[in-house]
DNA sequence: AATGAATGAGCATTCATTCAT
DNA sequence: CATGAATGAATGCTCATTCAT
């Protein structure tokens, strides 16, 4: 309930180190063997520690599944950033994102195994619209700004960009689910390469 | 461990009508308070009888939700595949078939918020991936035979017929995705709108 | 808690003919699964009906066991006396009396390995006192007839016969424990030879 | 399923002054209400501590059974032993291992009273038999070393060793229980004097 | 005489969390 | 920082028992 209170706000090195252990540990437990079969226990028993070492780190299991998410969320941000921003045109920027969600996926399998099982961790509507938000707001808002420079830069035709950005998003994490689940049911090079066609096709027309 | 008291093998009505309304019980509790703080005390709760009578229509937990995934999936199946047997034409089968996923999702959106969450019930990588094959297989080879169609009929274009599938699927999941957790971040019929106009132009165009 | 209400005194034909057939299903489950496993249902099962009517023709669980047990003990009863009794010298009463329970123990051991687990089934030292004298005292008191006839025949010589009644049916018991759980360990004849020759080594010594 | 949440493997002291408190409390609880009414909470409400305690220290219900019996198995071995090997002679010896049987008994009643309603918590016939092995191969094989002694010393005549060696250990099991359930229906120390009695007759006679 | 639906108390077990050391 | 002992609430599940039909 209470905060560490015996810290001052600045976290120490091992602090953070331990953190960032406990957090792979958690969401490579939860991809093996679920959410629910997840417990602080288990998580520490692969850490070689004791699970009172993750209480007096985390703030409760809250506090780590939320860090877990947000550690994931981040990683694949940045990764996506990065390389979008490298294209100067907006077609190839959109390429790009495609690809590039789907390279990161294909590199982390195992935190996207566990993102789907955190669902499971969010009880009110509340925190389920909150972790949404965190998820999708980003991407949707990213996509939506690749949108705009095609259109400033004359590349891309007239669509609804709100709607489109949901479209888009939604095919890679909908694909994405397929993969995760069944790897050999989807080829996300293929995938890849049809969405992107999809889009140029549409776009292009005019 | 033993499966029933009864002797019969035959489920008498007031067996099934029981089933049905714990099941819908069960995923109304999933949808509102999450699956992890879905227990049969909780169900029982909100139902007016004991866990002792969940216990008694249903082998254990994983009875009751498999049998609540099984609902949900057949009814959607069902619903679909009315509306898209009575078109003749391939492309408008395709487009029904978005439209009608999105419909029914609208008007069982509690349902799909269950579903999610039940993606946490299962613990090993087996019972995920035979998850997965309920789930998916059957959409899957739904389009993939509309295509068959279109291509037969001379509608559609070339293009990767697995991979499309898995797109067009994903596109349709990653979309409800969206609308479940933040229904006014997402308007469906446009979304449907978009996706049906990506695909048409995408293979209309030769 | 309130016995049968609508039933006259006489158990009819039908009612006498059901209890024993649930006896007897009951003390093979017992011995088959052990008493811990063997509820109502188990037992109705193996005898294709509900477990409602196991209630309805026993008062109870308590009931149930108690009529098991006093059926065993009977039976053991009956077939050993009517040896004894053919027997005119009291030293081949008392051969005899070992060997024909060693021998029934023989024929029937899965009620010997249901009535050792049923001592489980007891919850106060009352009803553990009460069990034994109804399992021993009959015992006791036969060996000691025989040993008073024994000497009023002048064949047995001067010994305690409450210990000695003890002792032998003690060695009876404590044998068959031990075939009960590992028929190859003891040959039940060798041990009844054995048994016998110490008793008629000791007492005809004088 | 996961055996202890903390690291070293070796016991504490802590740790293994509870589990004996607990297995003491345990066969206390046995002993007075049967071992189908000790539950852990039962067994935790006579020692003032949460039912949650015992399964931090034991590995389940079936752990905390084994540990009790091998703690009274081991505890009457080393008494008898420890006993017996002080007799040069075999007779002695023989006589030593009857009455210290006894008189561990008398000083443990409770012990026994457990040990016969643990019984019932093995519910195979595998387990039963190897809980046979485990409470009688070592006693039978004591025996029978005295007896093999006894006859290198010229002490014992002719006799069927294995079967005498079931036979007296019988009769003091048999005995054991008699006076278990009923302490005041046999004398212990006349029973082991009548019993060593019978043996002393048979072998000395040539 | 028999069934099947329903109950309610009890069970072993799991687990996040607390805290003295 | 880290541990290990301890808690207490919750969970899925079992089962004898009741009762309307």
């Amino acid at each position: 309930m209470n905060a560490k209170t015996t810290k001052s706000d600045q976290p120490t090195f091992i602090e953070e180190a331990r953190r960032k252990q406990i957090i792979d540990a958690a969401l490579q437990t939860i991809a093996e063997q679920g959410y629910t079969q997840t417990s602080f226990a288990e998580i520490a028993k692969g850490l070689g520690i004791t699970k009172g070492l993750i209480a007096y780190h985390f703030n409760g299991k809250h506090d780590l599944i939320t860090s877990a998410i947000h550690t994931i969320l981040n990683q694949q941000g940045h990764y996506i950033k990065e390389r979008v921003d490298a294209q100067p045109l907006a077609q190839d920027k959109l390429r790009i994102y495609i690809e590039a969600s789907f390279e990161y996926i294909e590199q982390h399998r195992q935190h996207f195994v566990a993102l789907v099982d955190l669902w499971g961790s969010f009880t009110s509507a509340e925190e389920k619209q909150a972790f949404s938000q965190t998820a999708y707001d980003p991407c949707r808002a990213h996509l939506q700004k690749i949108f705009r420079i095609g259109r400033e830069q004359k590349e891309f035709g007239d669509f609804d960009v709100q709607a489109m950005s949901a479209v888009i998003q939604g095919a890679i994490d909908g694909v994405m689910l397929q993969w995760v689940f069944a790897p050999q049911a989807v080829n996300l090079g293929t995938a890849a390469r049809e969405l992107a066609g999809l889009f140029s096709d549409r776009v292009s027309k005019k």
